[in-house]
DNA sequence: AGTGCTGGTCTCTTTTTGAGACTTATATAA
DNA sequence: TTATATAAGTCTCAAAAAGAGACCAGCACT
């Protein structure tokens, strides 16, 4: 119990004084959670945990996400490492993206998340609805 | 095992062909996923977990947010039901956020998610440096 | 010859974020 | 007394990011 409080004030204030000049800024904890919270990015390692995808089925599966950040996306976990990207010799040539070990190793905790809010919603609506009525 | 896999397909072709004339864009999955996957939620989480901070607290604590946003994704966590927010009636007044219970309850799950952020942001680390070295 | 499929890129517009001045009331310092 | 600091924001303007949609090349099918 208090083994996690530890760790935690570990990553921000002791984080901070051990890193002689460093910023919080440059935590590296910080570095690798921000490229994985962005709109789109735990929604396509929800759908390539399930199987490979090919990009115009991804693009089927999450119709509201423009092409352009579907591009983008995909680009950036390949460069994280969570998702590999295959080119396969068809006409027109078609490219399939698929997990990485290293995506199936985040995939493990992010997907506790994802069970979190599958449970927790309801608490979530009732909580933003309680709070909008409060100042209306 | 496949119990995953299962409840994976779930949330999103399941999801669909299950709601009538509903869009995967309606999800209530993403939506609370939504509301915490942006830049500074986590770490504002993470400091509220390890004990109650005050606005120029936090503000000193992350130096690298803009006042602007500090408001903006408190409110947004207030909202949502994870932080609390209590004016003290001193002078000037002051403010302080704690977590919720269902903050503590969803700062669990994203523990895990930071946890293996910091175990593994030297892999993460090393894919970028390899991606950037293969197209230069 | 025209249409559609592939996986993108390019441009333009709208939205979001960042930087920084400004506020109101009180306390403290010069 | 006048100046400065502190609290928790808000406001405005500039910059960055995201969304919408046209456009591209090459090949298959009609």
């Amino acid at each position: 119990m208090d083994s996690k409080v530890v760790s935690l004030r570990s990553k921000l204030e002791i984080y901070k004084a051990n890193s002689g000049g460093g910023n919080i800024a440059d935590c590296p904890v910080r570095d690798v959670i921000q490229g994985i919270s962005n709109k789109w990015s735990s929604l396509l390692m929800m759908a390539l945990a399930e199987k490979p995808y090919r990009f115009g089925e991804l693009r089927r599966l999450v119709p509201d996400i423009s092409q352009r950040m579907l591009t983008q996306t995909l680009h950036d976990l390949q460069r994280d490492g969570y998702v590999h990207r295959e080119v396969f010799p068809t006409k027109p040539p078609s490219v399939e993206y698929s997990l990485t070990d290293l995506g199936r190793s985040m995939f493990g905790p992010l997907h506790q998340l994802l069970q979190w809010a599958e449970l927790n919603h309801g608490a979530v609506r009732a909580a933003r609805t309680a709070f909008d009525a409060a100042d209306a």
